[in-house]
DNA sequence: CTGAAAGCGCTTACAG
DNA sequence: CTGAAAGCGCTTACAG
């Protein structure tokens, strides 16, 4: 007989279900047998094991993920860092990475924070020793990325740049989306361009107006007007597009950040002032969202190649958990023009 | 000078951060000394506080809430269940509802699952011993209803049924708000009904339809068409409403599963038939997304009591929390109807 | 293949 | 207030 000393006979708190201690009392093993039942590739008997089964079943036994953990030193959870999200574009970033990890055998603790509270947030999810950090819409300041080195514990940046040396990182490359749409616009004959911004200070939003300016002026033309949305929402592009469309003369073309506000100021041209759209006016957009597509709007956009920005950034991630001390990864996926009916055509 | 006799020296593993042990041995005092600093309540000396600290920060240590948890039997994880969303609600949801409960000191932990999957990816949750499971779009079969129970975890059914005697349940009262629509329609004047299904097998589905079609009897009414979208995207919207249209004559009143169904329905009258909305046909949803809002929409619907929602859910899971024996929770909140231009005004 | 033992990093009576 | 000790439920060398 065993020995399996630490417990007092049957005990089990009555609000916990059974340990490897009970079902080893019952199977007659010992407790060791119990967990190797329990432990893929361990070396057990057919009998040990049909017989700890057995009784681990009746007794509703579950391994303790915890406990698990604090040995193995792994908690199989990713903490997904987000920000207060109002676009759909990050909702379907999370139900797709959720997914993606938990084919990989990964659960997400889901952080959802204000910018601000990152400093006190990101502690926390160290503290639950998870095996990985992505972090989305927000940037990481140097004194946390000091501690995520110490920490040794992988972090990827979603679609978002730092250059600290131990931050790994998976972006749509916003330059050339900008670039894209410049190339649009002026292949189909239009001459007078705005920008309407989104978050001044992300680097999304200054990438996409960077290649979409410095493009313009490559061939020789230049932004005529800029109006800042200030958020990524289709109410800030209503009001953008309130104060850019009354202007004397208008723009023939508008790049919007992003696709939340391209409709709202397909919405604010369309309904308020009776513009024709594409006609009087193209607008094309960022992210290529599911109502983009819808028949209402139909606008053209840069899509960010989805599917292709989280696979990578798993891939990134399981990379960097299997090979802590591996090269920093940065991985910049191209986007492509999706083109409908809310710019014109080529002439 | 105390013990902390299990490490050997200053060890601490090359990948790991610093313990209490680590700590103890540089502050002079004991492990359970630094435990205490560590917990809110504990009683321990201004000086010892003070030199732990320091120690502390020097060190960069962090309390390990995985070993807490092991010993505190709680880990202050919230499982949330959810299945494949597509609908904006939903990423709403998990949006105000992780926010929520940080607020609370709990994180969430999300579990993104096929329908199918339930069965395995529950006992998962279990594992991980989380505090308590919120079940998003997902019924609970008896025998995980069961299994449940016996782990003694509280279960909150968000906006599903079921009587089980101990799951608890925050819904809206979908019945309430199908019977807001058919009062809406008949009062102002529509005498052709059709409904557009969600998916079939939800009970939002069956309770908003039950709600409709009664009260539609009720005042000498009868539906015309009912057709089925099959599940609760624009898409099937679209599809739906080509089916519904070809009809030669025409309901005048369509109340939609949900919001993304009505757009959809919305989209293929006025671009494909150009029927006028709400001259012509007058359409109803159901949920009140920020999309319904938009311009190009302008949906009335019934609007889903949202903070409510998830104010009640993490009240009630909170109360489970603190007393596992406590009554089993029923919490039906009243829905109201947001009038806007896609439904005819009272005559 | 299997058991005894150590240890993961904590909390919490217990005794002073 | 404080330290010594037990224990949470596991995994994993170690020795057979």
């Amino acid at each position: 007989m065993p020995s399996n000393r630490r417990r007092k006979s049957t005990s089990s708190k009555a609000t916990q279900g059974a340990s490897q201690i009970d079902v080893a009392e019952l199977a007659g093993v010992s407790q060791a047998a119990v967990s190797r039942v329990f432990t893929p590739g361990s070396s057990v008997s057919d009998e040990t094991r049909q017989r700890v089964l057995s009784v681990a079943n009746q007794l509703g036994y579950r391994p303790n993920v915890i406990a698990r953990s604090l040995v193995s030193n792994s908690t199989n959870i990713i903490a997904l860092v987000v920000k207060r999200f109002t676009n759909p574009f990050y909702a379907h970033m999370i139900q797709d990475f959720t997914r993606a990890l938990q084919e990989q055998g990964y659960w997400t603790l889901v952080f959802n924070i204000a910018e601000d509270d990152l400093e006190e947030a990101l502690p926390m999810a160290l503290q639950y020793r998870v095996d990985g950090v992505v972090l989305t819409s927000a940037t990481l300041s140097s004194k946390l990325a000091e501690e995520f080195a110490r920490s040794r514990n992988p972090v990827v940046l979603f679609n978002r740049y730092v250059d600290d040396g131990h931050t790994h990182v998976v972006s749509c490359d916003n330059i050339a989306g900008g670039k894209l749409v410049a190339d649009a616009f002026i292949d189909s004959g239009h001459n007078r361009f705005a920008f309407v911004a989104g978050e001044e200070l992300s680097s999304t939003n200054r990438d996409r107006e960077h290649g979409f300016v410095s493009r313009l002026q490559e061939r020789g033309h230049q932004l005529t007007y800029r109006e800042s949305a200030g958020e990524y929402s289709y109410e800030a592009g209503l009001i953008a597009a309130e104060r850019l469309l009354k202007q004397k003369s208008l723009p023939d073309a508008i790049f919007c950040a992003n696709d939340l506000i391209a409709m709202g100021v397909i919405d604010y041209a369309r309904h308020k002032l009776n513009i024709k759209i594409p006609d009087d006016l193209s607008i094309i957009g960022f992210d290529d969202i599911p109502s983009a597509a819808w028949l209402g709007y139909d606008l053209t956009t840069v899509r960010q190649p989805f599917g292709k920005l989280v696979d990578n950034t798993i891939q990134v991630l399981m990379d960097a958990i299997e090979d802590p001390n591996g090269e920093v990864l940065n991985r910049l996926v191209k986007p492509t023009l999706i083109a409908r009916s809310s710019s014109r055509k080529m002439e």
